[in-house]
DNA sequence: TCACATCACTTGACATTCTAAACTGGTGGA
DNA sequence: TCCACCAGTTTAGAATGTCAAGTGATGTGA
């Protein structure tokens, strides 16, 4: 019944995972250096906990991201989440999407000149 | 009351649009050529008329895609939508995306061969 | 000339996805 | 002891996306 969704192209199936709410939000917070839960949330900028440790459980299955539970001797068990290296790829897209920002997507809310 | 979302910045708000579902493909679809709705619905893949419509109006008003109204003399309405300069120049991101994908999704469901 | 297909959408009911906000259970500091 | 932070989980409701059908016009073939 679907009209033929091309689900074996690379380029459909990588929107499909790109396009999901926060997802280059977190590989570009990861890009800067692996994370806290809590701390990545913080750095995204908005996205609630349910949908985060969602995000992060698909990411991790799909291998662009590593859940690493750092447990010193005691039992603080601080989860860090950092970039595999098919996650820090992304860099190219992150990079590509920041380029064409900066170039299309400059006007609106800006603070209006400091120097005037 | 946001926990400062980062609006100023262009990644941040670039983000923002590209993750809305259907527009990467809407995009792709457009820089094969300017298409009608019909066949750009097909071309995308599965987006129903609502939400292409909705998407579409969308694009306009950020002025990445353009709308003309062919009356060819009678009275017959056909719509074409294709790319603005601005919508063009997201090859790149399209582009980045493709090189990713290719290296690094290309396992998974895959027909099995037709000749066998 | 009538039936049927296509075009560009709209509409309304429904399903999926995302969200806020509160809460769990543990650590660590004043 | 009280409070803050850690990493989440839960639940209910809002936002978003979808399906399927319908609209009104044109075109196509029998």
């Amino acid at each position: 019944m679907h009209p033929a969704p091309p689900a074996f192209c690379p380029v459909y199936r990588a929107i499909g995972v790109l396009q999901e709410k926060w997802v280059l939000h977190i590989v570009r917070a990861l890009l800067d250096g692996e994370k806290g839960f809590n701390e990545l949330a913080r750095a995204v900028g908005g996205c609630n906990s349910a949908t985060l440790t969602q995000r992060l459980e698909h990411l991790e299955a799909l291998a662009l991201i590593a859940k690493r539970t750092e447990d010193s001797q005691g039992k603080l068990a601080r989860s860090v989440y950092s970039l595999t290296p098919a996650g820090r790829e992304l860099q190219g897209v992150i990079d590509a999407i920041g380029n064409w920002a900066r170039e299309h997507l400059d006007e609106a809310p800006h603070a209006p000149a400091p120097l005037a």
